[in-house]
RNA sequence: GGGCGUAUAGCUCAGUUGGUUAGAGCGCUACGUUGACAUCGUAGAGGUCACAGAUUCGAGUUCUGUUACGCCCA
């Protein structure tokens, strides 16, 4: 141990960087294969490469920390593997801005294989921001494993899934409508469409019938694609219509025939029953289109402005500017009804923040149906568990009805499609390598969606195609912690490419995180400003006070409201640990006990020793019962209770007077402090590494070259001493008394408005033996906590004359205040107490005399009933004897 | 339109298979710097558990309906 004194306040920022640097520097993260241990493994949901820390992947990575450092104490081998996302559509648009903004050049205007150079340094320089930001965090990776989804083995594991998908049938190339973002001009998979109810409009047209006998009236939220339509439908029953089907329309505006055909899309009750049709520009057109073998007239260019089939008058214009246009010239034409205003949800691309654009185009895509069948039983059967479990509806709901997905992206930095094609013949060439064959081959422009790295991740991350002993002995991983916005993106997929290419799960359990808000209650976003930096809130309070907060305030399942304030509690707390140490530092050497209490007899344990025994017991279990069911929330308030209120408050409090004393009571009382305290650190080490390591070490349980990582997590009964110990329940029931007691004097204290300094007198009046010995033995103990200076027991006779009074659960305890009482308070008080007595004793006795309830209840509900009523009726008895003595 | 979730103290939330008088943190009130800690201590006030029914000896907890709010999907 240091023979300096440790500083008064706990001051994070030294200890954290210290101690980083010494776990990096011994390989503490190292993942080892080790097969006379258990595995235990984790893959980090690989945040962006772009990115850098937000509040979530503090709350994430600390629970994954939480899980690594926790099971490595309990003596699994572990590893954590750790990486980054390429990420691709929002890493290239970032470094085109930059190049826009720098050389002012665009990436066609460069080329291909520049622009890609120069997003590979961009990378080099700023992409691993996020990953030195996780380490200041405290997490503890396996950092010599980390990888990136576009790294070498990876593109290999990618490669090999494609051109295997491809054989297998599964991955095909169709022209089909997809969601197109017109800012990346890429075609984006459906679940990369953010849907955001606008208010919008109903634009009511009408269309005159070639045959000049009216006009049919159509309604549309989008003016502008009527220069793309190709009919006009009505439903085939609708009696209004009925004669029109067949005929045509003059399209206005275009100079067009289209015709009026029949179509189930047409809902007579909806609008006017009418419903333009534009095959190039909506999904559900598109299938009617199809159908009804219609033109698909595209109208507009791949950045969304209008193109030359829009008409001359519109070609080039933007997309919202052509609907204004279109709308003047419909009025213009008196062909304008009315405007309705209407509230719709309209698809906006996630990077590019503008409405995605339908179109029609040729991707690629991949049939998910058979690779959903295991993943859906997986869940189904629970191999896979997820945490909570309400997630797993979700999950069904959409993998039930999973679509085609579309993999390529019209954007360059990505994996490159491994499809070749023969400019002369056409033939199509899907393999790992180049077409060794002679001819005119050219490789497919389009890279691949980077999910279809990261989904695996839990593979490639180990060396997948090749065979590793990793994977051999860390695959499958054991707990999967990731937000549940990507829970179709990235964890559906991952369970499918698992059992596709490994031919199992990729983990056993899925916890789902908390998504967090502002104090408000309002998603953090870069625009609102409301996103605080967590390096500033590492700064200001700690990277444990931040780690500890965050987990203690975050509620399973639901949204957390996140203030920095609130790392005031986690910041505290760190404080009340170092001081609680730093208390038991200036009282002397720490004891050879702090392991196991080995050189103290069990004789030698006293009451308040076997009660925070016990109750230490009682918080090992809780803790590593809810690590094993994913309720860390639970395990902090567990442990902060634990530590403040039942060692500090009165574990400490009430072995002062052996601590201020001398010889083996007092070595007995610092043994089981340095018990109980290694103990704390421990615990608490998972959720507070930095603190817990400064302090073992500061108080001497850990050697200078040894790791509080690699102590061993507490478990019950871990010693038959300590079992023995707490198995002591008399002595145990004997301590709370005293508790009780304690509470009951504080309490009479304040409200007589007697100074804390004053040294007051009491006086306990109980039959019962055991706890009127008990407490005589206590007299230093309570004389100390309640400041008196004197405490009689008396069993036999009432307190002679009016006192203050407390009804106790074993007797009444007066405070001796010659002339002092105030009686008539005292009446109202003791008044009040026996009406609430008597109101439960009533509700008690009805109870019991039920004979359903006596004879339909457990025994031991009935049981805790009687003696329930039975001490009500001796509070209530005392209660009448204090009055009695008040009356006079 | 379909699905999921939430409603408990002024605020943020716990509350395990139904079983004593519903808890914590923050905030608030009063008192206090006694030799671990004012990033602290002691004590206190504060709740018809959204509403209406049902089941039960017993409901914050189970069921049905209503209202409000949130999220996902179409």
């Amino acid at each position: 141990m240091s023979s300096k004194l440790i500083p008064k306040a706990y001051e994070p920022a030294d200890v954290e960087a210290k101690w980083y640097s010494t776990w990096i520097d011994k390989n503490y993260f190292k993942g080892i294969v080790d097969k006379s241990k258990n595995p235990y493994s984790i893959v980090i949901p690989p945040p962006n490469v772009t990115g850098i820390l937000t509040l979530g992947h503090v709350l994430n990575n600390t629970l994954q920390d939480i899980l690594i450092r926790w099971r490595k104490m309990q003596g699994y081998s572990v590893c954590w593997f750790p990486g980054t996302d390429h990420a691709g559509i929002a890493t290239e648009s970032r470094v085109e801005k930059m190049l826009r903004e720098k050389e002012g050049r665009s990436r066609r205007e460069i080329g291909r294989e520049e622009f890609i150079g120069k997003v590979w340094d961009w990378k080099k320089q700023y992409g691993g921001t996020i990953i030195e930001q996780l380490k200041k965090l405290g997490c503890s990776c396996d950092w010599e494993r980390e990888r990136f989804t576009l790294d070498e083995g990876l593109n290999e594991a990618v490669k090999k899934v494609f051109v295997e998908l491809y054989n297998k049938g599964y991955i095909y190339k169709g022209v089909r409508m997809i969601n197109w973002c017109p800012v990346s001009r890429t075609a984006l998979s459906d679940e990369e469409v953010i849907y955001k109810e606008v208010n919008g409009a109903f634009y009511h047209f009408k269309y005159p019938l070639n045959d000049r006998s009216g006009y049919l009236e159509i309604a549309t939220t989008r003016p502008e694609t009527m220069l793309g339509d190709t009919a006009v439908a009505v439903n085939p029953n609708d009696e209004r219509y009925k004669h029109l089907i067949g005929k045509t329309i003059d399209l206005p505006l275009t100079g067009r025939k289209i015709p009026i055909i029949a179509d189930e899309l047409a809902d007579p009750n909806f609008g006017t029953g009418c419903v333009k049709i534009t095959p190039a520009h909506d999904p559900n057109d598109f299938i009617v289109g199809k159908k009804h073998n219609l033109e698909i007239l595209n109208v507009m260019n791949d950045d969304a402005t209008m193109n030359d089939k829009a008409g001359s008058e519109f070609a080039g214009m933007d997309r919202f500017d052509c609907r204004k246009k279109v709308l003047e010239k419909m009025k213009e034409l008196e062909l304008l009804v009315k405007i309705e205003n209407h509230k719709h949800n309209v698809g906006y691309s996630e990077r590019g923040d503008v409405p995605v654009e339908p179109r029609v185009s040729e991707q690629w895509f991949v049939n998910m149906k058979e690779l959903a069948k295991p993943a859906i039983e997986a869940v189904r059967s629970k191999d896979i568990k997820f945490y909570p479990d309400r997630w797993s509806k979700v999950y069904f709901n959409w993998m039930e009805n999973i679509q085609d997905w579309c993999i390529s992206r019209q954007i360059w930095w990505g994996h490159r499609i491994p499809a070749w094609t023969n400019e002369e013949t056409g033939e199509l060439h899907v393999s790992m390598d180049a077409p060794a064959k002679p001819g005119k081959w050219k490789q497919d422009e389009d890279v691949l969606d980077t999910w279809f790295s990261s989904w695996l991740w839990p593979f490639s991350i180990m060396g997948w195609p090749d065979k590793t002993p990793e994977q051999d002995y860390f695959y499958p991983t054991n707990d999967l912690v990731t937000g549940p916005d990507i829970i179709f993106f990235w964890v559906a997929r991952m369970i499918m490419a698992g059992y596709e290419f490994k031919g199992e799960l990729p983990f056993r359990n899925v916890y789902f995180t908390s998504i967090i808000r502002d104090a408000q209650g309002r998603k953090l976003s870069k625009s609102l400003g409301n996103s605080p930096d967590p390096l500033d809130v590492i700064a200001t309070y700690g990277a444990d006070a931040l780690r500890f907060s965050i987990i203690y305030i975050a509620p399973v399942g639901m949204d957390i409201r996140y203030s920095n304030e609130k790392c005031e509690l986690g910041r505290n707390f760190a404080n009340k640990i170092w001081n609680a140490c730093r208390f038991r530092q200036m009282h002397g050497e720490t004891t050879s006990s702090f392991n196991n209490l080995e050189n103290i007899e069990l004789s030698q344990l006293n009451g308040d020793d076997k009660w925070i025994l016990s109750r230490l017991n009682n918080v090992i279990s809780i803790v590593n019962d809810s690590l094993d069911k994913f309720t860390f929330h639970s395990a902090t308030h567990e442990l902060y209770n634990f530590v403040w209120s039942d060692f500090c408050d009165w574990y400490i409090e009430s072995s002062k007077s052996r601590i201020y004393s001398s010889g083996t009571e007092k070595e007995v009382a610092l043994s089981v402090l340095d018990y109980v305290l290694f103990n704390i650190l421990k615990l608490l080490h998972p959720f507070m590494p930095f603190i817990t390591e400064e302090l073992a070490h500061f108080m001497g349980f850990m050697k200078e070259e040894e790791t509080i990582m690699f102590a061993s997590y507490p478990a019950v009964n871990s010693a038959a001493k300590i079992s023995e110990a707490i198995s002591d329940k008399a002595i145990i029931a004997l301590v709370e008394s005293k508790f009780e007691l304690i509470k009951a004097g504080r309490n009479m204290r304040a409200m007589y408005n007697l100074q804390p300094a004053k040294k007051l007198s009491f006086n306990l009046k109980t039959e019962n033996k055991e706890v009127s010995s008990f407490i005589v033995s206590q007299e230093q103990v309570l004389k100390a906590m309640l400041n008196a200076e004197n405490i009689e027991i008396d069993s036999n006779t009432a307190f002679e004359g009016p006192a203050p009074s407390a009804i106790l659960s074993f007797g009444t305890l007066y405070l001796v205040l010659k002339d002092a009482v105030d009686i008539p308070a005292e009446i109202v008080k003791l008044n009040k107490q026996k009406k609430e007595l008597e109101g439960w004793i009533i509700g008690s006795k009805a109870k019991l005399s039920n004979s359903k309830f006596v004879e339909g209840a457990p025994k031991e509900v009935v049981e805790n009933a009687r003696e329930h009523l039975a001490e009500l009726e001796t509070k209530l008895v005392s209660v009448c004897e204090m009055l009695k003595i008040f009356h006079g």
